[in-house]
DNA sequence: AAATAAACCGGCTCAACTGCCGGTTTTTAT
DNA sequence: ATAAAAACCGGCAGTTGAGCCGGTTTATTT
């Protein structure tokens, strides 16, 4: 399968409404509708670069309309609510993170064939979780553990990505195709310790991140050459 | 050396103040000192609860009086701004994560000698990540990645942790003693292995995550057996 | 071109939070 | 016993946030 077919796929799986109406999909009907869109995403970007900067608690309506220089009046016509907002939040947030992983990860392995995939896959891993829209994802995700309707918008967000990744990674990874299993345990591992690494980060300095990330991405290319161990 | 000895010195060596006028130790002066500690104490143990309840946003002075059930004045008297209070449960949490982490894993390796130490010591992190006092934890340290303020508090007392683990943890792990580079690398990826499975518990189910700590467990245990590995 | 609808704007109310204060009660010192 | 100090209490002002509203401008329809 062809890696455009297959990031396509996957990106209208994890968000249909918001893939069918990209830019270059979407027709431009009238003008107004492109307008409001335009806002919208305005608004959204506006709201993720609070997120970024000051936290979930920093997600404010007027810290948003002056991050994204738009009149709280305009906003509340976009967003009635703040949970609206945040509600879009999340959708773009998730819908990018995987967005710009894809991108990254088959960019790299159409430019350097010589390193195992595996590398690659970690290394735009590591990428990927050093980006705006992962810092996104973590305040959200913590502030979403002692937020009961941030959960509710969040986790089933965070689950559809977690289960696109589950049916849809083997087209991306064909070498694993017997190691079904073990290719599962490597994201999950990949996932868990890059995050508990970025968490560490202000803490470790970079030499031991860095031991880190080639450590764990050595575990991977061994756990790849394991005749599949049952766990 | 003694395990309780060791306790007794990394913890005086993380929290010296905190450590001294422990009840055990401190000597009962008066009785309006006793009172005003159990106070300060009662307030941050409050704004503890607060914390993993509420997350970070959630610890306003109104609710960690309400949760302590003490009157606003009084707190006021104690901790005359949020952040003395803040920074009064930074250190508790700082603390009190490494002594019951300490206790747990010395009292599992008093008990059960057959297991392999590297084993008990990983079960004893997961243990200690599960832990109020790490939810408590989780939110601090997310928090101060974008509140300066915070940050200033947090991250110190972070390091000083850390640091007396990388100047201590040789007479805990005395097997190790020959690795030292490899049982650093082990403490770091415990710590960041654990960390980011339980950010992604709530997303990754029960079976999912028991494969992880499980692959991780093993992969410390090859860790501890291959001959110093340079990295 | 008139009417309808949708995008935009800033001011308003209400609620919550922080920090402060005067005052009362309990403990300690002399 | 009496004075000083420290613990306790609830109410106040100032600030900030969320949500709502009337009104203006811009686009679309007929």
């Amino acid at each position: 399968m062809k890696a455009e077919a297959l990031q396509d796929r996957m990106l209208s799986a994890l968000m249909p409404e918001l893939h069918a109406r990209l830019p270059e999909n979407g027709v431009p009907e009238k003008w107004q509708q492109r307008k409001s869109a335009m806002m919208r995403e305005r608004l959204v970007s506006g709201a993720i670069d609070c997120l970024v900067e000051s936290g979930y608690p920093g997600l404010t309506t007027a810290a948003v309309a002056s991050a994204s220089e738009v009149s709280r009046g305009t906003m509340h016509h976009h967003f009635q609510t703040r949970m609206e907002l945040v509600s879009a939040v999340v959708d773009q947030v998730v819908y990018h993170r995987m967005r710009t992983f894809l991108a990254d990860y088959f960019d790299a392995v159409s430019r350097r064939t010589d390193e195992p995939m595996i590398e690659l896959a970690c290394d735009a891993h590591w990428r990927s979780v050093q980006t705006r829209d992962y810092a996104a994802w973590l305040e959200l995700a913590v502030a979403a553990r002692t937020d009961a309707e941030l959960a509710a918008i969040f986790e089933p967000a965070a689950r559809r990505y977690d289960a696109i990744w589950a049916s849809e990674m083997i087209e991306a990874f064909p070498q694993w195709r017997e190691d079904w299993d073990n290719l599962k345990l490597a994201h999950d591992f990949t996932s868990a310790m890059h995050a508990g690494m970025l968490l560490h980060k202000p803490i470790f300095d970079d030499t031991r991140i860095d031991r880190l990330r080639r450590f764990a991405a050595r575990t991977m290319q061994k756990l790849s050459e394991e005749p599949s161990s049952r766990t």
